[in-house]
Parts: structure tokens; C-alpha cells; sequence
DNA sequence: GTTTTATCTGAACATATGTTCAGATAGCGT
DNA sequence: ACGCTATCTGAACATATGTTCAGATAAAAC
């Protein structure tokens, strides 16, 4: 037996991505096989080997589509005017946008070390991109006068630490809407970074 | 052969500890095999079993040494004073306790999905613990006026993801000394809270 | 000096792993 | 109607996994 009904490379190749993000975020790159992917799937594990030349490079892609992703929509969404504006922007994007995929979120720097090293490299490499653009805005506030951080660089990994620690609490249907977290957490980075 | 000259359980006890730290840290708890382990202290793999019924248990204890050594050695520096004081000695300890361990803290936040349902509970508890610490501080805070925070519970997860940042750049001998570091994010927790 | 005991080895167990590949088949283009 | 090719199966490969245990030996107890 071979090729079962409606088998697709268009329908199957997704589903194996889809797949392999829910397991590797629910158990962990190293703790989930091959053939738990190709079951979820429904097919046989030699099958996944018609999409994915191995399971690093399936990790990788996940990562990759990720940051990418976040980035060409970081891009489109990016406004301008004043510093503050700016910053307010961002924070209620990153929010935003790391809630609606948290399990993308969670292998993207959970299994960081699992990465061979020219796939760390490049992974790391988008990550500055990002890290960059709200570098920036930080340091035309001061530039401006409107910010007032000690040191631009730990800036702007702090404000980063401090909104990705939503993605380990937030439950949507809990005690907080969306508007409200980005509410309360646009309030204390405000203030954190304010002259 | 057996029992090679010099074997102690005190000795071989703390040591496969020290190993499985340092290996789980590095490559993931589900990436290291019992004979890593073993290899590294200088002895068979069945050796270890001497001293931890499985690689399970082995993992909490790990992780709950860890937790219990954090709320040991805070109530030992816990100070009183205004909330403003209290609030700049957790600042202060918290980063400078988990920068002396990067390795138990990476496990301890990184591989509680690899815990049982039971493990997970009770390392969710002592970490509850602590969080209720920082929280009681903001409390006291807003409640005299000194702070200001929109939501008590989401300005401890705040301030702590803010914190936990720290260990994924801070290398000793880099850009900043210890002291600076705790003086840039103590002027940026202060702020963040500040009435 | 002899017995006891704690500690470790080395081999074994059953099962799981990532990956390959010859062969089978369903649907497409003709 | 028919061949072609993309897609999948099922079995196999070599190796790794956590864990157990009988037997060996060094140190401790007497």
C-alpha cells in the first residue's frame, strides 16, 4: 500500500510544520521522534522525509518562519511620530503578536541550543533585527529627551524580557482581556524608560 | 572490578548532581543520557543508580534544591524598612543570586515540562513562594502611596521576567560590572513602580 | 586478619531512535 | 485507456536509550 486517498504534498507539508510546532512546544525538540510527528499527521515517518531533509532542519524552518514572520509584520505595521507613540506601538504589537502563537514563541528561544551553529547564527542574526528596531526608538527618546534609560542596550532587552513573561501567564478567557495586559504592561514600560 | 580506588558516596553523590546540572543546562534534560552523566563523574552508568531511583527524580532534585536554596538564602537577607528599600534589596539579590548559578536556573525555568505532573506542582509551589515575596513588597508599596502599579500580580511576573533577563546576556568580565547591572535595573524597576 | 558492607563494573534487557529505500499505488497529463 | 510521477508504506539499519542485577573489590568494622 502506498499514496492513501487524498494525499497532497500542498496539504501535507503544512501539517507536518503544524505538527512538529505543537509537539516540540508541548514536549520539547529532543524529547519528541519522528514517528510521534508522522502520527499526528497520520502517515508514516518515512513519508516526512519527502518534505524535510532531517529533524534539524525542521526545527530550523520553525524558527526561521517565525522570526521572519515577525519581522515582515513588524514591518508593515511599523508607524512613526513621536518616540513615545513609537514605543506605545511597539509594545502593544509585541504583545499582540507573541500571543496569538505561543507555542512559536516558546520553541524560538527554548531551543535555541538545539540548533546546529551556522542555524543558531542565523536565528540569532533576525532576533538583532528585532531587538534593533525597538533599540532605535529608545534611543531617539533620549536622543529627544522624552526617555531617560541608563544604558540603551539593557533597555531594550529588559523591556523585551518584561513582555515576553506574558506569554507564560496570559490565559485569553482569563481575569484580563488583551487591551487591559497591554494596558497595564504599556503603563509600567512607559514609566520605566521615562525622563 | 569494582569499587575503584577512592570511591565515596560522598563524594560521587554531589558529584553526578554537579554533572547533570551542568549537562542538562547545556544541551536539555531529554538531550543527556545516563551515561553522559556517568562518563563525566568517571564511572558506569549503573553506578548512579546508587544514588537516584531515576533520571526523573534526578531532575527534580535538581530543581528543588535549587528553589528551596533561593527562599533559604532570601530569608536570611530579607530586610525591613520602606517598601522602596525592600523593593531595591530584591532588585539587588535576585539578580545577584541568579547570576551566581546560570546553570540552575536555566533547568529550573527550562525543564518543568519535562517534570512529572507531581514534580511540576511542587516546584510550582515553592516558585509561588517566591513570587509572593515581590508581590507583598508592591503591596505594601501602593497601599502607603510610595508605588503605583495597575495590577499587583502583573507587576511581580513584570519585574521578575524583567530580572530573569539578565542571565541570558550578562557574562562576567563583559561591559558591566555586577554593580552597574544592578544599578541600571533597579533605576528601571524603580521607575516602572514609582507613584 | 577476617568478615561484612558499601560501592562499582560489565553485561544484558527490551525498546526507541533518525534515516534510508525498494516497492506499491493513486491521480495526473495525454 | 494508459503510462508517468508524486507520494506514501513497511521493513530494515545501526545505534542509543533507561534501568536492572549478579558478581567483584576496596574500605570499614570487628
Amino acid at each position: 500500500m502506498a499514496r492513501t486517498q487524498g494525499s497532497h504534498s500542498d496539504i501535507t507539508g503544512p501539517r507536518i510544520q503544524a505538527a512538529a510546532l505543537e509537539l516540540f512546544a508541548r514536549h520539547g525538540y529532543a524529547a519528541v521522534s519522528m514517528r510521534q510527528i508522522a502520527a499526528q499527521v497520520g502517515v508514516q515517518a518515512g513519508a516526512l522525509y519527502n518534505y524535510i531533509p532531517d529533524k534539524q532542519t525542521l526545527l530550523f524552518r520553525l524558527m526561521r518562519d517565525h522570526m521572519e514572520t515577525l519581522l515582515d509584520t513588524r514591518r508593515t505595521q511599523a508607524g512613526s511620530g513621536d518616540p513615545e507613540a513609537r514605543l506605545r506601538d511597539f509594545v502593544r504589537f509585541h504583545i499582540r503578536f507573541h500571543l496569538e502563537r505561543p507555542d512559536a514563541v516558546f520553541i524560538a528561544y527554548m531551543e535555541l541550543r538545539n540548533l546546529s551553529p551556522e542555524n543558531f547564527a542565523r536565528i540569532e542574526e533576525l532576533r538583532g533585527d528585532y531587538e534593533r528596531d525597538l533599540q532605535d526608538i529608545l534611543r531617539d527618546g533620549s536622543a529627544a529627551g522624552v526617555f531617560s534609560v541608563p544604558d540603551t542596550k539593557l533597555a531594550t532587552l529588559g523591556v523585551i524580557a518584561m513582555l515576553n513573561g506574558v506569554n507564560t501567564w496570559y490565559r485569553s478567557g482569563g481575569r484580563l482581556s488583551l487591551d487591559e495586559v497591554e494596558a497595564v504592561y504599556w503603563s509600567m514600560v512607559r514609566k520605566a524608560v521615562a525622563a
